[in-house]
DNA sequence: CATATTTTGTTTGTGTACAAATAGACTGTG
DNA sequence: CACAGTCTATTTGTACACAAACAAAATATG
């Protein structure tokens, strides 16, 4: 698993080296959304509290979301992405299935779907 | 595939929170070679020539691996697993194979086998 | 209402993971 | 032999990933 995780990752970086794959399911998910608390967001992601805040600060710094604080709820931190942020996501959204599709491209179509049901039953 | 990897990675820690994962890969792989270069170690066990170093490092500082650079070729450094090293891989052998066990408990023996069969071919 | 508990976020520390740059040692070829 | 290219290891910098401890805000419960 940690092997194909890591083709995963070499291809992603090849088609989209603009970003990390954590950072972009994360703006993907945040563009889904619409917006999302950052705990939210992390659970969404299944990031770590500490992670999830490492990738939200990166992003906020490349500007391509923004946070507040949310009034009716001081303690959370309601995230939205910002208009290069939405572009962003917009300009890669076709790139990342087409990482999908180079990782599994060793597969037949039946044999990748029966490798993304084997794995849904093991987490 | 991430989840997955998690989701192992967190059994692991619950049955040997003594090492993690890749430091059991490496000490293991060493066990078995009986000795090696850090390079080679890292190449066998997918690592990185940092990460092997880091992990490298990490074992040597417990004392479970020992590390002195070849006389023949003054680049490598050979790496052998300690007694205390040995040991440590002895006594967690069957553990590490309860890990892939409860891992691939949601599925049965046939799923077991082609779940790690598709995983092979997509590497 | 008061306080115990839960939720959200931050901080710190450790451990992968990889890219890129560097240095030293080896090898092959002219 | 010389030296260009390769191999091994190290260093630095960035980015996940998680545990544990903490603070502040919200909620639940007596």
């Amino acid at each position: 698993m940690r092997r194909a995780v890591q083709r995963h990752i070499a291809i992603f970086s090849a088609l989209i080296p603009e970003m990390t794959p954590t950072q972009f399911a994360a703006l993907a998910k945040l563009c889904e959304l619409g917006q999302a608390s950052q705990n939210e967001l992390g659970r969404l992601t299944s990031m770590d509290v500490a992670t999830i805040k490492g990738v939200v600060d990166r992003l906020r710094a490349r500007e391509l979301i923004t946070s507040a604080p949310l009034e009716s709820d001081k303690r959370r931190l309601m995230l939205a992405p910002t208009r290069k942020g939405r572009a962003m996501y917009r300009k890669y959204a076709a790139q990342a299935a087409e990482v999908s599709r180079q990782t599994l491209a060793p597969l037949d179509e039946g044999e990748q779907r029966q490798l993304m049901q084997l794995l849904e039953r093991i987490i």
